[in-house]
DNA sequence: GCCCTGGAGGTTTTT
DNA sequence: CCTCCAGGGC
């Protein structure tokens, strides 16, 4: 059905109003629930009924799902039209401008794309090559270093150079020789996605990029970092159709380099910007809105603000507190319960956790009580040994180059090739610049073992890619479990795991169908969000961390992690602004609830000192005195905020 | 040189 | 719970 822009526009409030219809640049500093997805999308469909070419927006969202619904939506104002619009998350818009970009910057046409894991394994290698002791540099912490470091645009000259000592020089010894590696691999790891995509719009091709992209739309602003803030500028600053929304109280991504500042400083680089606030809240009662600005007040560092609540009814804020953590996830599934008996879908509810670990204790609850439930993005499915065997070979067939990807293949299943042969293959390959697949083909200097294991492997690889060159990549995905015996390794060893696997690399076969090519196909198994695994039909209540809830909202939510040492979480407090960032945490975990909002925490450990944030005539009286119990004093701060719903 | 097994250790949040 | 490592067997 399809919708009249007008008519949209004649039901919105005067602030949503004016966003949509400022002249560019626009700044929307939105409150949570205040309808910004709304805003975004009726003004992009505005613009292309204003005659602005779809294909010249780009809109980036900050989950594939946020970019799908806001696709719907838009498409429900202007049909047709919107197939031409750009809407993707950051990472993927990267990708879609290095796919043409990347030869530029000396990489070959197959780059592939480097996750976490793969960083770490490369870091190790190049640890171990530089001679240093592993227990010293960490690959796993040297990771997140390095992470840091291209998130805020510092060089390995700069890492490894303006501090005194060896550990600072070794540290840049091995950022430029991780850097070294991945080029030789052609990959690129998720920071690089940015860093190269800014390279790229430092060259004469930046103008074209302006050109595509002249009008720019971006959601969640402050969650971006230092490298996203200069990608946009870069992008926007000749046309200066940027329009933009963020809320300094939900920037929960510092510790990937997120600095909510750049909502505020966009209004420097863009001084005609116009700014507006969108300060009425549609989502959530009035009490939950009392308790989230009530916490927030706390924060110190962040433009005043009060979230206005627009709906009469008074639906309760509860509070569950029971000793132990099995009690109260008992607790919880039995309220559960009683919310569904009253007619609340099980999709229509959610449980948040501050860590991963918490949602043991829930889906155990769960199961005992048999609430049908879905735990979101803990294990994640690409992340999973089986997949993650089965999908280097296909990485490896679409670059055999890829380093990472052959580490991992040359010895499972295994064939006789151990750490010492991997390593002359490996140094055989760099010497003479060949891919791992000829490399193989050349067993000089192995052992009898190693040397038939190399000429198996180096047949098994061929042939898939052969077979690549013919057929899609899910039968490659199939072909490669039965080729490389892993199929027929877990069928014999018949264990109920086993059976999972089999099960999860059909899976694997069915998610590849939707592709028709490779380089497509490896990348979506690595630019993939918790969010989507989210299956809103099944009538699930989902389990996820408060993360990745960004965005989302349910009528009924449980914020389960308000114990002492979990929200503030116990390692956040020896950062700096670790506290602020933990409180708007809390803040997202609040706000994603409409009509029910339940406190609960496990009192053996404490109680969080958000809940004494919050107003007392609420959630007060269902608090023992902090004095009384905690052994640790916690001040009870004054409650700044209105209690707007009472 | 390579494989397998058992025991210990370690878990914030994620593209 | 799942990964990493050391040590014995081949």
């Amino acid at each position: 059905m399809r919708q009249n822009t007008e008519d949209i526009a004649s039901r919105l409030n005067d602030q949503q109003v004016a966003a949509i219809t400022a002249p560019a640049p626009v700044v929307v500093m939105a409150g949570a629930g205040s309808g910004k997805t709304q805003v975004l999308s009726v003004r992009i469909a505005r613009e292309i009924e204003q005659g602005v070419p779809a294909g010249a927006i780009l809109a980036l969202t900050f989950t594939n799902k946020a970019a799908r619904s806001m696709k719907e939506r838009v498409a429900q104002m202007v049909g047709e039209r919107s197939k031409e619009l750009w809407i993707s998350t950051f990472h993927k818009m990267c990708v879609g401008v290095l796919r043409k970009e990347a030869q530029r910057l000396g990489y070959k046409d197959n780059w592939v794309i480097y996750d976490t894991d793969d960083a770490k394994a490369m870091l190790g290698r190049v640890i171990s090559e530089l001679g240093l002791d592993p227990k010293i540099f960490v690959a796993s912490k040297l990771a997140g270093v390095i992470s840091a470091a291209k998130n805020d645009m510092a060089s390995w000259q700069h890492l490894g150079g303006h501090r005194g000592g060896n550990y600072y020089e070794c540290l840049g010894r091995i950022y430029r020789r991780y850097g070294d590696w991945l080029k030789a691999a052609n990959a690129m790891d998720f920071d690089d996605l940015l860093t190269n995509t800014y390279e790229v719009l430092l060259t004469p091709a930046l103008q074209s990029w302006q050109e595509r992209y002249r009008s720019v739309f971006i959601d969640e602003y402050q969650d971006t970092n230092r490298i996203q803030n200069e990608i946009i500028w870069l992008l926007t600053r000749k046309h200066r159709q940027l329009f933009v929304v963020g809320d300094v109280d939900q920037s929960i991504y510092g510790f990937r380099g997120a600095r909510w500042r750049n909502l505020l400083d966009l209004e420097n680089r863009f001084p005609e910007a116009k700014r507006v606030v969108l300060e009425y809240n549609y989502r959530s009662a009035p009490r939950i809105l009392a308790c989230a600005n009530s916490v927030i007040s706390n924060n110190n560092e962040r433009p005043q603000k009060v979230l206005r609540g627009t709906r009469p009814d008074a639906s309760c804020v509860h509070t569950v507190i029971r000793e132990g953590k099995d009690e109260l996830a008992s607790a919880v599934a039995k309220e559960v319960q009683s919310l569904k008996r009253s007619g609340v879908a099980g999709s229509e509810i959610a449980v948040l956790y501050r860590t991963n670990v918490e949602s043991r204790a829930y889906e155990e609850a769960f199961l005992r009580h048999k609430i049908a439930h879905q735990v979101i993005g803990a294990t994640r499915f690409y992340d999973r040994k089986e997949i993650r065997d089965v999908l280097a070979y296909a990485r490896l067939v679409h670059n055999p180059f890829d380093l990472a990807a052959f580490s991992r293949v040359a010895n499972w299943p295994t064939r006789g090739i151990g750490a010492i042969s991997l390593e002359i293959i490996t140094e055989h390959a760099s010497a003479r610049g060949l891919s791992f697949i000829d490399a193989l083909g050349d067993t000089e200097g192995l052992s009898t073992p190693a040397e038939k294991g190399a000429r198996s492997l180096n047949l098994i690889l061929s042939s898939l890619v052969s077979y690549s060159e013919t057929y899609p990549p899910s039968d490659l995905i199939a072909h490669i479990a039965d080729e490389t015996g892993i199929t027929s390794i877990y069928q014999e060893e018949g264990a109920k795991r086993a059976q999972d696997r089999l099960e999860n690399i059909e899976e694997l076969c069915r998610v590849a169908k939707r592709y028709s090519d490779l380089a497509s196909f490896l990348a979506s198994t690595k630019l993939y969000d918790a969010q989507d695994d989210i299956e809103e039909q099944r009538g699930e209540v989902c389990l996820l961390t408060i993360h990745a809830s960004k965005g989302l909202e349910w009528k009924a939510v449980f914020v389960v992690s308000l114990h002492d040492g979990g929200l503030p979480h116990l390692r956040s407090l020896e950062e700096k602004g670790g506290i602020e960032e933990e409180r708007r945490l809390c803040y997202v975990a609040l706000t994603r609830a409409k009509d029910h909002l339940y406190l609960c925490a496990d009192s053996t450990r404490g109680l969080s000192q958000f809940l004494y944030e919050m107003p007392e005539n609420l959630v007060g009286k269902a608090l023992p005195d902090p004095d009384a119990h905690l052994q640790r004093r916690v001040a009870r701060p004054h409650s700044k905020a209105r209690c707007l719903g009472s």
